[in-house]
DNA sequence: ATCGTTGTAACTATAATGATTACATCGAGA
DNA sequence: TCTCGATGTAATCATTATAGTTACAACGAT
């Protein structure tokens, strides 16, 4: 009974508290926030840097994003930080029978019917960027 | 990087077999299909069993749809194999820190979102019956 | 009553996650 | 230039899910 990990969950933290934070975003600071580990945070910033999402002042410290707020979807964050190998969320049990015209030619069509609902999910992430997300949290708080 | 299990695709291959096989299903047989154990076959047997969707002969061996095939999606499958505890499949990191504006309402806010993603996805198996893929299937293997 | 099948328990190996400690390296500022 | 806080990353550990396997009691059609 897998979900997906609670890094994505982070991670959205993570680039709201940079959207919203006046001060400078450190690892132990964005880390208090989340209740986590300042590794945690630091492995995340990582793959959200690989991503292209944020830049980081090594030795000085502080992460800043890199693009604009409304530049960054859902879809974004997700890719960057939950993404298997190959994109795909749907496991197959790939080695079937050949032998048999079911084990032979069930992956393939059940395949193209997964990579459908795949699709309808990611799709419905890019529709969200960060801007509207962090605009819902603001008034959820109030003021900030 | 997580994918759903394997178990998902063994279980939509379980029922196509059953659905297409003009003899008695075993578990010896289903899983010379499937190219793993009997046991794993089984075991997921027990899952469709107790979601209604087969019915199995104790003793005499065999498993059988217990609905239609046009009654049966693969929404259903899904839940009957792969559902999590309260059926969310993303994770969230849920204990952040209360003081903090951001890491307070963060979670509330994401999650709404992840809920209509997760929403879209299994709208998609809704639409897939079981009739559908086994129809597909039919075409795939010429004939069976 | 027999014998093949199911339903489970128990065990193993593997892998991902989340947390933590440790430490080399970076670079802004005194 | 030196210091000191911050980053980047390796290594370790506990936990959990998956997948496979062996073993065996119980079922029930014949």
């Amino acid at each position: 009974m897998k979900k997906f990990s609670s890094r994505y969950s982070i991670a959205v933290h993570i680039l709201s508290l940079v959207a919203l934070s006046p001060t400078s975003c450190t690892s132990d600071f964005i880390a208090e926030s989340v209740n986590t580990n300042p590794v945690i945070i630091r492995r995340i910033i990582g793959m959200l840097k690989k991503a292209g999402l944020v830049h980081v002042r090594a030795g000085a410290g502080g992460t800043y994003l890199q693009k604009e707020l409304d530049e960054i979807t859902l879809l974004d964050v997700y890719r960057a930080v939950e993404v298997a190998d190959n994109g795909d969320i749907f496991n197959f049990h790939d080695e079937t029978n050949p032998k048999c015209p079911v084990g032979a030619n069930i992956e393939s069509v059940f395949r193209t019917k997964m990579l459908q609902a795949q699709s309808a999910m990611e799709h419905e992430l890019a529709q969200v960027t960060l801007k509207q997300l962090v605009s819902e949290l603001k008034e959820k708080t109030g003021s900030i």
